[in-house]
RNA sequence: GGUGGAGUCGCAUAGUGGCCGAGUGCGCGCGCCUCGAAAGCGCGUGAAGGGAGACCUUCCGAGGGUUCAAAUCCCUCCUCCACCGCCA
């Protein structure tokens, strides 16, 4: 949710924010509308409100005889009141129901345009000379016995995978290197719940235009997370956090559900693109202030993590199209994937300035005492599709795959070696 | 899943329709006192919104309702505690 009082005193940034992405700037006009007629509906509301309540003190206090006429104008007044509070809740509705669908003004620098038009800041590793027909990630799977689609679709369908073997334990030592990195680095690690209430979720922004992409259980009215960045933004909502504690850092480990429609054809071989995955993401709380050198700093740990993975990838700037609700600016890394020829996203991280914030009501105490909305930022620290970069850019020719030494002590092994079939 | 009890200002508590427009204690801040401190005394001490301001409005777990008037009465829900049942 963005910040009303900021969009009366600067229209235009909420404007040219809009444009950047592509999207319709006259909600500025019709929030400004909309938020005037509702301070005048308050103010009514109030004033009535306020006579109202000296009637009914001057009734407890009259003679008897004095009674019955101040009753009755009490009376009036009462229904006056019901009426210009009707009035300004509509209006209140109204407004956030505008509100709700405005995304966050974006950060001075992010590129405009849409999902074609990021900026590549940077690249590093090259990738490597293979020498032979490199086999891509699901065909290594397999040959390793790794990852098992067929099982997966028919067990649970489409896009669902079992992770056999050398798969499960590769997964569970990658996330554990982000974790305990994590961990070192100060972030306190958390296991979250992945079923949420509505409020959370709406809360950081996924029941806009991705509410599609969410899993929802109607009998219980609940959200399955599609990352921990949801129940990691609800930890603190509702809270005034204190600002000698602030950055809070937390690591999220969790299963993460995406129903994926609207992206039918793509991706469908492998993991590239699944409905459940496990993640390892950071979730900061910080103020205004620090929050483009916190993200910095994420970008810096993820690439930390891809070095020493020793994985070739770029870092792209997102254009602002493709940001998201919530982001105001957003970095992407992506590793090479040698079987396509392209780089796909390993990690995303976002700063949501004080827009999740608002929405979870998340504050701190700034050094007047006063309470100030925080801001909150996420990255990812691996996934389950980092294994679809690290098979294939460290497979050899006889189909083993050499990991990475830093990955070594999780996995417990130094290789993955093919199996013979197995069925 | 069932039954009973509870949820009030940072914490603890008072409050069973109008004197609650929320008291008191602790904590915290400022001041007096003191060489300095403690104790004592005095003053102050939540959030959101509107207004140039004086000030006004809203918030007693959440949401509805009754009433001229609700922390207080009624309904629904949430959370916590206790017990019963079921269960990985």
């Amino acid at each position: 949710m963005i910040d009303l009082r900021a969009l009366r005193d600067d229209p235009d940034r909420l404007r040219a924010s809009q444009r950047a992405r592509g999207e319709d700037d006259a909600v500025a006009d019709r929030l400004l509308d909309l938020d005037s007629r509702h301070r005048s509906a308050l103010t009514r509301f109030e004033s009535l409100r306020a006579e109202q309540k000296s009637a009914g003190r001057s009734v407890s206090s009259a003679s008897p005889e004095e009674r019955e006429p101040l009753l009755a104008a009490a009376k009036t007044l009462s229904s006056q009141v019901k009426e210009a509070e009707a009035e300004a809740d509509r209006l209140a509705a109204d407004l956030s129901g505008v509100l709700a669908e405005v995304p966050n003004i974006i950060e001075e620098g992010a590129p405009a345009g849409g999902v074609d038009d990021f900026t590549v800041l940077d690249k590093a590793g090259a990738p490597r000379e293979l020498g032979f027909t490199p086999r891509d990630h699901l065909e290594l799977g397999e040959l390793l016995g790794a990852i098992d689609m067929d099982r997966g679709a028919k067990v649970s369908g489409a896009r669902f995978y079992f992770l056999t073997g050398v798969g499960a334990m590769l997964e569970l030592g990658l996330l554990n290197m982000a974790m305990q990195r994590a961990a070192a680095n100060g972030f306190t690690p958390m296991i979250p719940p992945v079923l949420v209430k509505p409020e959370t979720m709406g809360g950081t922004g996924f029941l806009g235009e991705h509410a599609p992409e969410v899993y929802h259980l109607p009998a219980d009215d609940l959200y399955l997370v599609g990352t921990s960045e949801v129940p990691l933004a609800g930890y603190h909502a509702n809270e005034i956090l204190a600002a000698d504690a602030l950055p809070h850092r937390y690591i999220g480990w969790s299963p993460c559900f995406r129903r994926e429609a609207g992206s039918y054809g793509k991706d469908t071989r492998g993991i590239i693109r699944v409905h459940q995955f496990n993640k390892a993401e950071m979730f900061v709380y910080t103020t205004a202030e620090r929050a483009h050198e916190e993200h910095l700093r994420l970008l810096g740990w993820q690439r930390e993590m891809l070095d020493l993975l020793e994985l070739p990838y770029r870092v792209i700037d997102t254009a602002a199209g493709d940001l998201g609700t919530s982001a105001a600016r957003k970095y992407d890394c992506e590793a090479w994937v040698p079987t396509q020829g392209a780089y796909r996203e390993l990690t995303s991280t976002s700063n949501c300035t004080d827009f999740q914030a608002r929405r979870l009501n998340i504050r701190y105490r700034d050094p007047e005492g006063k309470p100030r909305f925080a801001t909150t930022l996420n990255g990812t620290l691996a996934t389950t599709r980092w294994i679809v970069a690290i098979l294939e850019n460290h497979q050899q020719a006889d189909g083993s795959v050499v990991l990475p030494e830093a990955l070594r002590p999780f996995v417990g092994r130094e290789v993955l070696e093919p199996v013979g079939a197995k069925g």
